[in-house]
DNA sequence: CCTCGTCTGTGCATCCGCGCACAGACTATG
DNA sequence: CATAGTCTGTGCGCGGATGCACAGACGAGG
């Protein structure tokens, strides 16, 4: 068996260096450049480019005599670079904050948190004055780690014995528009009329969290939305406005208030579940377990408006 | 001059590579087992890590007879090596896909996007049959690579030379409450009588776009937030709800409708600016002029919403 | 108790990636 | 045209990181 080189990329995955050296070499645009940034030398940092474009068989840099440009490929891959070097770079800047006074740190998806949450939080801040809550709302794209937050709300239970996951409650989503758009479509019948609708719907790409490909479960996937957006919120004033039909929890559609009708009403009808995590090493802690509660109390509280006919 | 070596971490910011290891160690739980996935000897792994502790000055792990454990400052860095190796996962995701068909990629504020934009957005689609439109709708705290996107809506122009940015509008924000919370209290009379009150912002720890730390401009810089949202949307609900104080957009509060006052009307005058920023590469790309086009129209026709009294 | 399998830790010889040095090409400045 | 300062690309010799082998410790199972 003989060692592993360079140029056979690691057995699993790929070399983080080698996008470490392609993010200086795209950011400072010559291999000299990257390579006093890196300390290194160039012919190391052209080799390690090198290798990075066999490992994926993709060329990344158009080879220039004043220095290197990214093609169109690189040009995609400095995206992720990116954020690889945004989250290196909280590596030395959070190294010394060990946090936590009296915070408790909440993520939730962005249905659940804006829409049914926020406004019944005010409870818990007036029962506990020491309590700060920094609460991350977030949208299917970022997967964030559940390691992020104390508690986490999503779509499934947390992988992993590391923490504990129950289960809050189902919920029903729907088919929705709005009163000005259906008046001016001909009435839908059935699935099959929904083909010659225009969809808004969630960024195909970035769908991480799986269960929010709602509209593939629809009219046998022939649907697809052209107007995509990551949020929620942004989803609903589409909808709102009359632009699109689109697919809304029960619950959000019933917040919104007026402007909604739910279209084929029994016949599309999808659920799906919210689950509360909370890692091991805090589930002892008596303000996180607070925390807990009032979420459990609320849904507890709402009774069957997660599962309510739209 | 002496070679670097592994004790003396990199010239500037720290080994990707040995991150990669890090997290690996802390999914198995053993160097043995990480060094499998790796393709590398368990005492190579051992070796990293240490390195990667050594450069840090921080201990990660806790040595085992039967494997590694993560110490609490190691769980900290695993929450940003998870982010990394989310990332990284997406190079090989995304290799093979080179979308673009008729697709424009999108990206803007969420008060702009979901407050704003998002119902004017019909006639675009309805005028271009062949597009689709990928809308990203980021919070302040992430601060998305621009070339994630090929349009940007952000606070501020884009920097370096690689971009094209115009000012679209600057726009008002104003201090709100709901009239139930209004009524609970006492009035408000000046800037000092709000120390006493709760309100909901941003997270602290996450302003990464620098112009949302509103309420450090009030009151001295005395006042924060109990309820930290990185969600408008929620601090919207919040507000709404009578939970709390909050700063928002005077155009995000009137498309909310009823259920918001103004507090301290003139006295509280904060302006900020939207920028539009497109990548060299793309300004003549047909439509994505288009886009643009809609968003600047569409801004412009607004009249003066954006700078409205509250 | 013994054996097997797993883990970490540590010398040691080896080899591969590294820095070095130099060549060739282009730009800027005078 | 000449010179100085960039840049990339390519051999070459070297040394440090790597893999290997082995020791020691622990748990499981017969």
């Amino acid at each position: 068996m003989h060692r592993r080189g360079v140029w056979d990329g690691m057995a699993h995955g790929l070399d983080w260096s080698n996008l470490q050296y392609f993010h200086e070499v795209a950011r400072t645009g010559t291999l000299s450049g990257a390579a006093r940034r890196l300390g290194a030398d160039h012919a190391t940092v052209g080799r390690r480019i090198a290798a990075l474009e066999h490992s994926l068989g993709r060329k990344l840099f158009e080879r220039h005599q004043r220095g290197y440009s990214l093609t169109r490929q690189g040009r995609r891959l400095l995206a992720i670079a990116d954020a690889m070097e945004r989250e290196a770079a909280r590596v030395e800047a959070h190294a010394g904050s060990d946090a936590v006074g009296g915070t408790v740190r909440l993520s939730t998806l962005e249905g659940f948190g804006n829409f049914f949450m926020a406004p019944r939080i005010g409870g818990l801040l007036a029962a506990n004055p020491g309590l700060v809550l920094e609460w991350l709302t977030i949208q299917q794209l970022v997967a964030l780690s559940r390691r992020e937050a104390d508690i986490t709300v999503t779509l499934s239970p947390a992988s992993g014995a590391r923490f504990r996951s129950e289960k809050l409650t189902d919920y029903r989503l729907a088919l929705y528009g709005a009163p000005a758009y259906l008046d001016r479509h001909p009435p839908i019948r059935d699935e099959a009329d929904l083909r010659a609708h225009l969809f808004t719907g969630y960024i195909e790409d970035l769908v991480f969290t799986r269960g929010l490909d709602y509209l593939g479960d629809l009219a046998g996937g022939a649907i697809s939305a052209r107007l995509q957006n990551s949020s929620l919120g942004a989803q609903l004033a589409a909808i709102r406005a009359g632009l699109c039909l689109g697919v809304l929890p029960v619950f959000v559609a019933q917040a919104a208030g007026e402007g909604l009708v739910a279209v084929l009403g029994g016949e599309v009808a999808l659920v799906r579940s919210y689950w509360m995590s909370v890692s091991e090493d805090d589930a002892d802690n008596p303000r996180v377990q607070r925390v807990c509660e009032t979420l459990r109390d609320s849904v507890m509280a709402a009774g069957d408006l997660f599962m309510a006919e739209p």
